[in-house]
DNA sequence: AATATTGTAATAAAATTTGTTACAGTTTTG
DNA sequence: CAAAACTGTAACAAATTTTATTACAATATT
């Protein structure tokens, strides 16, 4: 994961204790120590994956868009996750060679063996059960 | 994971089907086509973490230090990863905030219960078995 | 001694991530 | 309707991280 996976859950989790409040992404930005148009580019994803909703205007911010029980944390590193997750073989090894011809055929399968196995483990946890480990 | 293990897989698919013959840091450079310093900075790696023995000199270079059937794939995302895996929190949220001030500990936890079962998947193939997918 | 090679530090370049500024568009409220 | 409080987004800047390069000392072989 990367940063973007921590902001969306600190998010989140803000918006799954709100209790049906709209929080602002100045506020929010307030609890994560960041820029708030950074906030609004993570809600903004968020959106469009169906997790959160927003609304414009004065007394606007964002809600969730359903329940936080019906929120699995493996959703939130799918929205995030960027690429192949596991950094991507961005090399472009020499052809001529057989492994440089294949290693990425056959990393691209690992990164994929490995990510069905972890999103299997995090669609265990839902936003709910998170939230509620705070105090 | 990140360049480094795909890097650290191509070094060690390379040395697994050299059969006994020390590769130099040029000619796994010119297969992965990098620099051959970070090929000698990845070994360097590799070699405190036991995967691999080099020998200076004329004729020097690298090898497997033991057979490909007892590396496994979980040892090379071990040895090649940075830090708390996914990315870590880097914030410095607002210790003010209840959220805040316990979100890194939170993601923390998610982060090992997660890193736990990814080397467990990973853990479950070895660097033979990986080397034996090429042609 | 000449050659081929590793080991490593120092530095530079490139890529990525994160932050900032600016401002148009949208609601609410007086 | 105008002012105020927001979101949405583009364009740009700064910071950080990753990757590459240069340089050279140390080690073996022939």
């Amino acid at each position: 994961m990367n940063g973007r996976f921590a902001i969306s859950m600190h998010i989140l989790t803000l918006l799954a204790k709100a209790n049906g409040e709209w929080l602002t992404s100045e506020f929010i930005a307030g609890s994560i120590n960041i820029n708030p148009v950074l906030v609004r580019k993570e809600i903004s994803n968020l959106r469009n994956r169906g997790l959160v909703v927003s609304r414009e205007g004065k007394n606007g911010g964002s809600a969730l868009a359903k329940p936080a029980s019906q929120i699995q944390v493996s959703d939130v590193f799918l929205a995030t996750r960027q690429g192949p997750f596991l950094g991507s073989s961005r090399n472009t090894p020499n052809p001529a060679c057989p492994v440089g011809r294949q290693i990425n055929k056959h990393l691209d399968n690992l990164y994929q063996e490995a990510e069905v196995a972890l999103i299997q483990k995090l669609g265990d946890s839902t936003l709910d059960e998170f939230s509620r480990r705070f105090d």
